[in-house]
DNA sequence: CAGTAAGCGAGACGGTACGTCGGGTCTTACC
DNA sequence: GGTAAGACCCGACGTACCGTCTCGCTTACTG
């Protein structure tokens, strides 16, 4: 029987939703707690999420959806390297702060969403690479190597954002600084 | 009667580089598991460690300590702040590589070892705090957030160790690199 | 919801019932082994009963429901008390032989039967009662008394059946032989 | 190594005292709580009695030694069999009410002192068939019944003791009375 | 407009891990 | 050398959660 899509996509959205606030609220919480607090028996929740991975799954799916779609918006392609890099640090963390309990992954997060992983990182290691052979980058480093030391300084913004130890702003500057141009004063030299 | 403190600390030792191993190997491990890979039964892992929470604690905890003293023995007050940094790089990373699996930190790590983690987090922050008095960091972030972009880099260079992307010392020269330098290519100038 | 109170109930008698087989089998049982037995869960016997106590508690209640049962078709009432003691031993024996494990009470029985045990020995007590008033039974004997005498002659007899030793018909002859007219040869005239 | 006898009685009747005291103000006691009682270590407990069983054992042992003192004492085949009996049940009901712990056998004793209850029994097995061989008891029931039918009042006059329900010559009367002449009035017949 | 099939809440069930406790064996220091 | 202290293994107990299942009920689609 053909399902309508609409009406079930829309109930999974709201358990999600409620479960990334159960979540955040409380470190951890059983299927029974995350069903009662969207509202709904567990079986029901079961009908949705065969597994609790699937559900911790879904919530990643859910944040990287998103932050794909604003990837997209920020048309990284039309603009400097150094303004497309902004563009995305103020995306994601904006984006990402709404996801925060992605952040502790209790479970291992299983193979089934490498591919989801890969389209969301796909796009920013394009742009470093871009930046590498524009000639904006260094190429001393490789692009991998560039993209997991953006996306380590990325986590760390947005766990300052999640703390509310900054704002979205403040914290993409700091991430923006140290990843284009480092901490050290300048005038300083290169490296030792 | 005055119980012999070497023993039991040997003991607890043991147990724990029994639980990393078998928790490094698989993703997570029961606490039967973890007794019959140290060798011991279930009632005496609970009689060392009172809970699943203090084992992973006792993990934690066994870590920072040997990083406490990585970092006491680099000397860092004594040296320019580039290498104190580099030194305190590839201890890190040298030493992260046997406890990768506290960075899937499974339960949130209890508040009893806040200390802990102060003590190991104080000498860097004292670290950074000399570079930006010294003149030799930027003064426009503060020291709180130089630390925490320095910490968010280190932990993807541990990372990519663990995944066995790359060694110790081509991971600790990119975290050096981008954390002193950026990744903008010389010669390009300032923060657009 | 209204819970469907037959089915509980019967699915509670087909675990007694098992319980009641591996502990007269075997002398002793975990409860693990009882729910094997049963053909069921762990869990599901402790959603039935919620200890071991509780389970033992529920045996010797169903033992002493089927006994009641007993007593009530007896109708002692309405016949001579030798006759109605005589009807009282054999329906006990033959329906205490299923409940022979109840004979070790490994555990102290707990209090909440105690309205049970008085449901029990309540006829018992008012048919001495009714003998010693009628001039059937001796009434130098407390009525307290003679009941305890009876009620220690017939344990003995369904311990006799219970080990094999004899039948239930002749069990209970001796159990009313015993309590009726004694050990004393005829003829041989009064207490020494 | 030729043990001094002596103290390792004794120190083996202090634990059995300590043990049974303990055993009577609570319903159960571990090892541990058994041994604290007895103002000793665990271990040592256990190198006296090696199982709890066998504590259990040491327990019944002592009392029936106690008993099959008191047997003797009674001279039991120099009287008429009624006043034999007389004696003996005083003699068990004096003697048992210091080891009422005995009679909820929580567990099944073991076969190990079958012989002394075989030691125990036997004379009073001996008393009873001299009675029937004599003329003094009933001999349309066998040795055998008689002998558990007495028991069985013995343990009810025991328990009535313990229970501080009547005194020891009280309850020894009635268990004669019963045993020897029956509960039915003076006058009323033969059996039914 | 009535029948029917779906999705739902409630909750029982088997299984597994956790943390506790008691029994029985062993070693180690002490007197 | 026996004793006290206590560590150790084993297994049972009682609890909690996960994932599966069935049961009525309601709701919305359909003839």
């Amino acid at each position: 029987m053909a399902e309508r899509p609409a009406l079930r996509d829309h109930i999974e959205a709201a358990i999600l939703t409620a479960a990334a606030d159960v979540l955040a609220v409380r470190g951890t919480a059983s299927m029974a707690e995350i069903a009662a607090a969207a509202g709904i028996g567990r079986a029901t929740l079961y009908r949705y999420f065969a597994n609790r991975e699937a559900l911790l799954s879904g919530l990643t799916e859910a944040a990287a959806r998103d932050l794909v779609a604003r990837i997209d918006d920020a048309d990284l392609d039309s603009v400097p390297v150094p303004t497309a890099l902004a563009r995305l640090t103020r995306g994601f963390l904006t984006a990402g702060s709404k996801y925060g309990a992605l952040l502790q992954p209790e479970t291992h997060l299983p193979e089934k969403d490498a591919g989801l992983k890969q389209r969301l990182s796909e796009p920013v290691r394009g742009l470093i690479g871009r930046g590498a052979g524009a000639g904006a980058l260094r190429t001393d480093l490789s692009v991998d190597t560039l993209f997991e030391m953006y996306t380590g300084l990325l986590e760390k913004g947005l766990l300052m954002v999640l703390r509310g130890d900054t704002g979205v702003e403040q914290a993409s500057a700091a991430v923006l600084a140290i990843f284009l141009d480092g901490a050290r004063a300048a005038g300083n030299g290169g490296t030792p």
